[in-house]
DNA sequence: GTCTATAATGGGATAGAC
DNA sequence: GTCTATCCCATTATAGAC
């Protein structure tokens, strides 16, 4: 029996859009294309969504909370600095090297909600959430390696996004692994540079 | 006679794509929607371009020439680092805050022009472009302050990008004047603590 | 060269049999 | 619930009158 409850239907037809999507870009990724990934008859589509964009919505949803996951690596507490910062850069670039395609996913999808008026403020919600999870990250940087910044946290993770994200986009356009690292080793130094001793 | 010459009826079409894509986005900018835009017969659409894709390679074309343009700013020789650098970095800040829909609109181009085989290299050679630009502007820097960078050029230059183009996207996205004059002034500050005399 | 009318395609969505 | 056949629309591109 190959019967599946409309709950395991949508979540099928998340899972192929997002294999389409990879693969041929968001513009190329029709109801059919879908469902012909799914292996499902084109009539499928419409009692699991009630619309295509529902459809996109879910997917959207989905990539950009994956996008991030557990960005801090498992360092242990009182480590050195030095270490505790490349642990957690190399975390975050090797999820980029392994899946560059879904993070360029990522980027396109962001391009597109911003232009539907509804999906809008999920992207700008999204990029919210980057921010946090950036603050987060370096806060249990801080904790981990017993120091703290020397610079507002909101402005420090603001410059990490943007560091990151910057960084990702050349990378995905030129796939130079050499520069990419040296680029991120200089940021390295850069955070070594502004982390403090703690005081109590 | 508002006769136009082949040339000028291109021009105005490359021109009038441009506008309804920054309004309404790629997606929705059909060549219906391009040439009522320029006040133009559908039909003329065709003797101008021979197909809706050369039209997009000229505008991918323009628009990210246009997207640079003279990114350094006017510093007498001599300045102080100090000054060197906060004005550059305001020069190019600026342009992002003057025209922040057409900065948008290059980085959706850059996604589009990736998904079409016949327009990748030119994505991807465009950034080669963007670091070349920041390269030859930080040496510029380095020449009007009287330094020289301690980090190699090519990975300070990566850096740069990676870190202009990340703001700029967060800035797109929340468009918080505050926070990214902050980010951009604490990049300043690391730049100049990168800068070293000139050794002669 | 210029424009109108139309072709040809591919898309999202639905009707209706099972 | 499931799938086939179909509708209807928007799109790019072209044919052909002027």
């Amino acid at each position: 029996m190959t019967r599946r409850s409309a709950d395991e239907r949508r979540e099928e037809l998340i899972e192929a859009a997002i294999r389409v999507m990879i693969r041929d870009g968001v513009a190329r990724t029709t109801t059919r294309a879908i469902v012909g990934e799914a292996g499902l008859p084109l009539g499928a589509f419409h009692y699991c969504f009630r619309s295509k964009e529902e459809l996109l919505q879910s997917v959207i949803e989905r990539i950009m909370v994956r996008a991030l996951g557990p960005a801090v690596a498992s360092v242990a507490e009182g480590a050195p600095t030095e270490e505790v910062v490349r642990t957690t850069l190399h975390a975050y670039w090797d999820r980029i090297r392994q899946h560059p395609d879904e993070h360029l996913l990522t980027y396109e999808l962001t391009q597109y909600a911003l232009r539907q008026p509804e999906l809008a403020e999920l992207a700008r919600r999204q990029y919210q959430h980057y921010l946090e999870v950036s603050h987060s990250s370096l806060e249990t940087m801080a904790q981990l390696a017993g120091i703290e910044w020397s610079v507002p946290l909101p402005v420090l993770a603001r410059l990490a996004l943007g560091v990151l994200d910057g960084l990702t986009l050349t990378w995905l356009l030129d796939r130079d692994d050499a520069q990419a690292d040296a680029a991120l080793e200089e940021y390295a130094n850069y955070l070594l540079s502004v982390a403090k001793p703690r005081q109590h």
